[in-house]
DNA sequence: TTATTTTTTTAGGTTTGTCTAAAAATATTT
DNA sequence: AAATATTTTTAGACAAACCTAAAAAAATAA
């Protein structure tokens, strides 16, 4: 496992985080996302392509390869691990974290990140209920839970619809949710047991109790 | 306070440790100390200067301002809270934690630092036994102890010689030894009393008791 | 004190990662 | 299908931090 740029890691995060699953991603995306102009984008698209990070063929945008995968997951690992430290060591709150993290994560070595591994319990998820990667850059496939009892600003992804007729679809179709769609929840509500959930960067809205009930959901990614 | 590029720091965290005191550093030495160019120092000191961390006249060598000692030990602290939680809570041991702090020093949160130091229970020692500054980069001037007394491995500097004869000047003249030299114990000796002592890169030599008991250090550099 | 050596600085070049502006390719409209 | 708009790439520049080689200053030796 060779050493890469700060940089070279934030675009291969990056990448990784727009590719839900083999998904290709553009050009543009990356540079909103980075916050940096598509000219630069495409110079290290060249760069990360000759040392075979990602499959890229010029205007058809790219994915990462295997081996890119795994260095990502290595430096969401290392992300992830910083996160649950400062939350649950340094007493950081849950949204002071990623910030942070951001500058921890691209110290690269190894062993610091196993021993930090261990010193933490080998930690699961991170103080967003994100899975933490193991060594080899495996993720736990988290359990399905219900919508209805994902904690509040955790992202997840809908991996399952229990009821499965019309009526449903129609609704799901109607608020923009499928298979694969990731979103948090932001508020519940205990006089009907409804739910605020946010897509994205969409604007929150609310659900019923019976609709969140036979959504699945998992945490991450 | 500004932030300084990782670049920067290094340049600043060389100039205070090779500058005793107020002495005035050179080029040459400042290059050797980072493995680098004397161009590139000259360079740098450039800049420094602008930005009224040192104080430069070309071909006169340099020293810091005070802001750029203030700076200095901010990363310095900064270093030795890593080390102390690498060696402390991760198990690292006390040769290994040098390399690690070197990078995790460049992150420059100081929310970060200022809970890592609380979650360590405010620390004055670093594992080399070196002193850890406070947040407005101030360091405990540490006790004097008799040589007999330091323990292994941890750098001390020579500050007082309690027997003046020339007998005792002869011998540590000849060992080279004087005030302001910086060594380290490396082995004790049951038998005697005696010990190996080592300075700097040089090879270790063995004192009587009787010799040591006369050196007093300090802590640190 | 002049000559020689060493140190330091300057001048100009390289790499990494960024940028703007223009050209090329692709997508969308009409 | 041709015209227009958007996206992506290329070309050329720039700043940071480094380098080598040559010039200038300072230190040392003859």
């Amino acid at each position: 496992m060779l050493n890469y740029s700060t940089s070279e890691e934030n675009y291969i995060k990056a990448i990784f985080h727009l590719q839900q699953d083999d998904g290709t991603v553009t050009t543009n995306e990356v540079a909103h996302e980075l916050s940096t102009r598509p000219a630069s984008v495409t110079d290290m698209m060249k760069k990360l392509k000759t040392k075979k990070l990602l499959h890229y063929q010029p205007y058809q945008g790219f994915r990462l390869s295997q081996e890119g995968k795994k260095v990502a997951l290595l430096i969401i690992r290392r992300h992830r691990l910083w996160e649950f430290f400062l939350a649950e060591k340094l007493k950081f709150s849950w949204d002071e974290v990623h910030e942070v993290a951001e500058h921890l994560e691209h110290v690269s070595s190894k062993k610091l990140i196993d021993k930090l591994d261990e010193f933490l319990g080998f930690p699961r998820v991170d103080p967003h209920g994100d899975p933490i990667p193991d060594e080899n850059g495996r993720v736990e496939t988290s359990p399905q839970v219900s919508l209805l009892d994902l904690p509040l600003n955790k992202v997840a992804t809908v991996c399952h619809v229990s009821d499965q007729s019309s009526q449903i679809l129609e609704l799901l179709n109607h608020k923009n949710i499928g298979i694969g769609t990731r979103l948090e929840a932001k508020k519940k509500f205990d006089f009907d047991n409804s739910m605020e959930i946010k897509i994205r960067q969409q604007l929150p809205f609310t659900i019923s109790e019976q609709l969140a009930k036979n959504i699945f959901v998992k945490y991450g990614a």
